[in-house]
DNA sequence: TCTGGGGTCCTAGGACCC
DNA sequence: TCTGGGGTCCTAGGACCC
């Protein structure tokens, strides 16, 4: 019996937060920013913020994801800048991953704004492509957003696919299109080459993702390693066996860091923000019902070099007050007190859901302090989301109660 | 112009054990 | 006393993704 060919649907929001930004403001009369040169981003009076979603006019001027704000706007000083919405980006993500679940409910969620299906027993290869077109004009016209719909025999193909021309369209690239429709791309356009992997290859006389595919793996082995080297090979060749995963994977790490607006140096400062950090990630894991037996700390300096260091604890713990005092030691010990810092972070890992910490001989007294502590924070942050919540809710429909 | 925040995975070296 | 190889764990750092 031959194999049933696979058939994979990659589907990618258009400049997802600048799209759903955009839907919010016509839907309440003002003009659509996709038309104009217009980004997402942070506060813009801050110097350190980025662009996190940019029009594609914007785009056309040589405005990318992540350049700072104060750059884009030397480039273009009429570009229009809104604000982000988590509440109203996150209802976009659901609607529009219903939609693609009712396609195929074999869904692997990549980001907020990318995911995969699989459509192998929902269609032949003769339909994808009119499948695909009917999934991104449904989206389109209930939700207000165009996507793009790459369609491949598997999920790299697929993604590759999805990347090209944009936006509002469908792009196919089977086993049998890889030579015309990929191997003439920049090696940087396939997936997992990054900046530093492109550098690499490039001096290595690796242009094109069609280099790439030819060149045998024991010289790729030298440049990248062995593993990556692999799977570089079987890319570039449009080989991909990985399956569309539909169990959400559970978090294997947590972490916050805060960026300074001015360098820092002061060490209260500093704890007060090592501080802020902690109870963020002490917070989310609390939530998530987990505890963490290791914890990380990081710094990073004014040239961007970044200092870490790890510790492994006797027991995993989710209170703040421990991961705090692991970080201020993690702190002491790989950082001078005087180079200025931009950055600090804390992380947690090697997670799991032991339902009842063992209590030591030795615990700390004030653990049950430390927990209470704990326990309000949580609550008062339940109380200031569901505040927001509602008086979102409230803004949506005024009309309401 | 001067670069956010939150993740995952891999590698390499050292410690330690058999 | 000196030598080896393999396995595992821990840590630091670096690459990539959105």
């Amino acid at each position: 019996m031959p194999q049933r060919p696979r058939i994979i649907f990659h589907i990618d929001v258009n400049s997802a937060f600048l799209s759903w930004s955009a839907v919010k403001m016509v839907r309440e009369g003002q003009s659509d920013i996709r038309l104009v040169p217009s980004v997402v981003s942070g506060d813009p009076s801050d110097r350190r913020s980025i662009v996190t979603a940019a029009s594609i006019p914007a785009k056309k001027m040589g405005i990318k994801v992540a350049t700072p704000v104060t750059m884009a706007l030397r480039t273009c000083p009429q570009l229009v800048i809104v604000r982000g919405d988590w509440e109203w980006y996150k209802q976009c993500s659901e609607g529009f991953i219903a939609i693609c679940r009712s396609y195929s409910p074999v869904l692997q969620q990549f980001s907020i704004d990318e995911c995969f299906i699989d459509m192998s027993l929902r269609c032949k290869p003769d339909d994808a492509v009119n499948l695909a077109t009917r999934l991104k004009d449904e989206i389109r016209e209930r939700l207000g957003f165009t996507v793009n719909v790459g369609v491949g025999s598997n999920k790299l193909l697929a993604k590759m696919a999805s990347d090209f021309e944009k936006p509002d369209r469908v792009h196919t690239l089977w086993e049998d299109e890889v030579q015309e429709k990929m191997w003439p791309l920049p090696v940087r356009d396939l997936l997992w080459v990054g900046k530093k992997t492109e550098e690499r290859l490039v001096a290595y006389g690796i242009k094109t993702i069609g280099d790439l595919a030819r060149l045998g793996t024991g010289s790729l082995t030298q440049l990248v390693g062995r593993k990556f080297a692999l799977q570089l090979h079987e890319n570039a060749n449009g080989r991909d066996d990985s399956p569309v995963e539909t169990e959400v994977a559970e978090a294997k790490s947590y972490s916050a860091e805060r960026t300074f607006k001015e360098d820092l140096v002061e060490p209260k400062d500093i704890d007060r923000a090592l501080f802020g950090v902690a109870c963020i990630v002490a917070h989310r894991i609390r939530r998530d019902a987990f505890r963490a037996s290791a914890v990380s700390m990081f710094i990073k300096y004014m040239d961007f070099s970044v200092v870490q260091k790890q510790h492994q604890m006797e027991q995993p713990t989710d209170v703040t007050a421990v991961i705090l005092n692991e970080a201020r030691r993690m702190l002491d010990e790989i950082w001078d007190g005087v180079t200025p810092l931009r950055q600090v972070g804390v992380g947690v890992s090697r997670l799991t859901h032991e339902s009842a910490e063992q209590m030591s001989l030795f615990e700390d007294p004030k653990m049950d302090y430390y927990r209470e502590w704990d326990r309000q924070y949580d609550e008062r942050r339940a109380r200031a989301e569901d505040a927001r919540l509602l008086a979102y809710e409230r803004k949506k429909h005024p009309e309401g109660q």
